[in-house]
DNA sequence: CTGAAAGCGCTTACAG
DNA sequence: CTGAAAGCGCTTACAG
């Protein structure tokens, strides 16, 4: 469907607007319309590039710059709606003030809240953000590291699979700044910032033992995540605190692939191997939702105990004694963007010994409903 | 906390490396490690910034460099890890490959999800993604289209607040490309990809009716939105078609600011005028969720009938007869990108006259659970 | 008070 | 078969 040439036509002025402040230049193979540059006021001025620029940079005064020649160009470029090309300025400079944010899963809540606080911590120092997901695939992963490099970002954040640490290794060989969070490597230097796993996961594992619960299945997933198997170690602290010994049956992976499907497959063997467990602690968020689902569709009621390290809208409307350790996820952004900047400073500050790594590790706030 | 020399000493092999593959230059007021150049793997290999520059971009043949060289180019570059200067590059083509991204709330799952298929979509043609979250403030997203178009991104999509066309209209002025998505102006010739909120909105609250529901509620918010007012409409044709009329009492706006308060006030309003209000259309997603929690914390049964335009992913878990139309997600995210590629190839097309602006209406698919 | 020149790291038309 | 040169749009040290 096409607008018509009807609704096009409104737009004189627009158009006579756009005679005044744009230039037809020929480029390679094409006439596009281009944005002025510097070089086109200076010519329009008969004055330097030099000049314009120094007025442009507010350095007018600081360079001798005559009242009467800065307000010329100041009102040309104004009325040009002069815009520099960052991309100019950046090549000549060697800093590109964006840096790069690659998460496992943009479409995944908590990564997108993460998002969202980076930006706006990003933003408040002047820096874009270019985000990738790499939907949890190390290839696009890696080539999303390239990439983000070779376009010149600053320095990059990311949350990464784990699948290989080689582009990690690389960035470390490069002295590249750059921050890991949610997940690291342990036996790599690298900055990183991580929440408290171990701990929430004991505390609410131990939360439940102390309501009373005592088979409590713990869901799991991706348990080559250093992350992951920290929250288990939690769990069977919080055992082993209380003198109990969790029945095996209880322990349920997802493994990698259709998650829906496997879930049900282990909650189903969960519920076959230990017909009276009695909670559910899951690791992530992300299978707690589902959990919902395969409640309802069974008709299982939902009388269980309940803990999981961070939550979603809806947990607690849909079970009450929902208990929860929430990600401290401004936290997480906003230390993540400052070590990443303070990096990037040191970077091309004159330090010659490398800046000592920093590894941040944030506690959840336990929110106990049961 | 800060990792101890320790762990950093481990990696005698990746500073060896790095020895090799790295150059130490003099910068503004700064020695930093950077990243090989042309020049460099010229300089070293004796030959010119030219012949590597053939050699590297696969045209060594074509231009007839000779096979010996090509082998020393190629495989001391692959020893140095050389990656070009994206932004060289960009600077010489006038086409930086990468596209800008504007939602109102990355935070928000259905433009998360949104950005997911939007980067998988232009990754697929080598564009990456430069992505804003507007936080709905119209200042930020103002500067965000400004600084987007100076990093020199090919074009933007975006999902405007429509608080000013002011910025529309420049981008129209200057022949950029853009394509708005699930908002636009129906006033301006723009390029735009939405979904047909009046029918879809029609469709859901005849459902309602069909049903026996009468006393329908509706939850809207920024009604200056045209879409927004579609829905609205939407609501009153079903009404219409069927020889009612909806009581006024039902009509209920969620006025911008604190939303989770407003709604409240809102819903206390609704119950009160109309006690016996039987169900309940959300013209947007993000109000169906707060009136869970409205109810669990009223105590109120959730016994009305449902609908609303987009849902999450417990809606139909709490309430399942939610009725809902979907949002074709894939399908946005898909036709914007299409569009905004096609544009840009325009642009740098020879094409004279302007190529027709395209606004496409994707069906929602509904889901009747009632 | 102002400008010519060199440089950032690429690409490519042109010359030999 | 290969290279010197100009250019993309900026910035800035240097010269006058």
């Amino acid at each position: 469907m096409e607008i018509g040439a009807a609704a096009q036509s409104g737009w004189p002025d627009a158009a006579r607007r756009w005679c005044r402040t744009q230039r037809i230049i020929s480029h390679p193979s094409s006439r596009i319309a281009m944005r002025s540059t510097l070089k086109d006021i200076a010519q329009a001025l008969n004055v330097s590039t030099t000049t314009v620029s120094w007025v442009l940079s507010g350095k007018g005064e600081q360079k001798g710059i005559s009242k009467a020649t800065e307000e010329r160009v100041m009102k040309y470029a104004k009325e040009l709606n002069y815009q520099p090309n960052l991309l100019a300025r950046s090549l000549h400079y060697g800093t590109s003030h964006t840096i790069g944010l690659i998460v496992p899963s943009i479409g995944d809540l908590f990564y997108s809240s993460l998002a969202r606080v980076i930006e706006q911590e990003a933003e408040k120092f002047g820096y874009a953000l270019m985000i990738c997901s790499s939907e949890s695939d190390l290839g696009k992963e890696n080539r999303m590291v390239d990439a983000l490099r070779a376009k010149q970002v600053d320095g990059i954040l990311m949350a990464p699979t784990k699948l290989s640490d080689e582009k990690i290794v690389s960035m470390l060989d490069d002295k590249y700044p750059f921050v890991l969070f949610d997940r690291y490597y342990p036996e790599l230097p690298t900055n990183y910032v991580i929440i408290d796993n171990e701990n929430s996961s004991q505390q609410l594992v131990s939360h439940l033992i102390r309501r009373g619960y005592r088979k409590i299945a713990i869901i799991t997933t991706n348990t080559y995540l250093y992350t992951m198997d920290l929250r288990y170690r939690g769990y069977c602290n919080a055992y082993a605190a209380a003198g109990l010994t969790p029945d095996p049956g209880l322990y349920g992976v997802v493994e990698y692939g259709d998650h829906e499907v496997e879930l049900e497959r282990v909650l189903d063997r969960i519920f076959e191997r230990v017909p009276d467990v009695d909670a559910f602690f899951f690791a992530t968020h992300i299978f707690a939702s589902r959990f919902f689902a395969y409640c309802a569709d069974r008709g299982i009621g939902l009388d269980f105990g309940f803990a999981a390290l961070h939550e979603e809208p809806l947990y607690s409307v849909l079970a009450p004694n929902f208990n929860v350790a929430t990600m401290p996820i401004e936290g997480m952004g906003h230390e993540a963007v400052r070590i990443l900047l303070q990096n990037i400073k040191n970077r091309s500050g004159k330090k010659k010994a490398d800046a000592p790594k920093q590894g941040v590790i944030l506690s959840c706030s336990l929110k106990y409903r049961d």
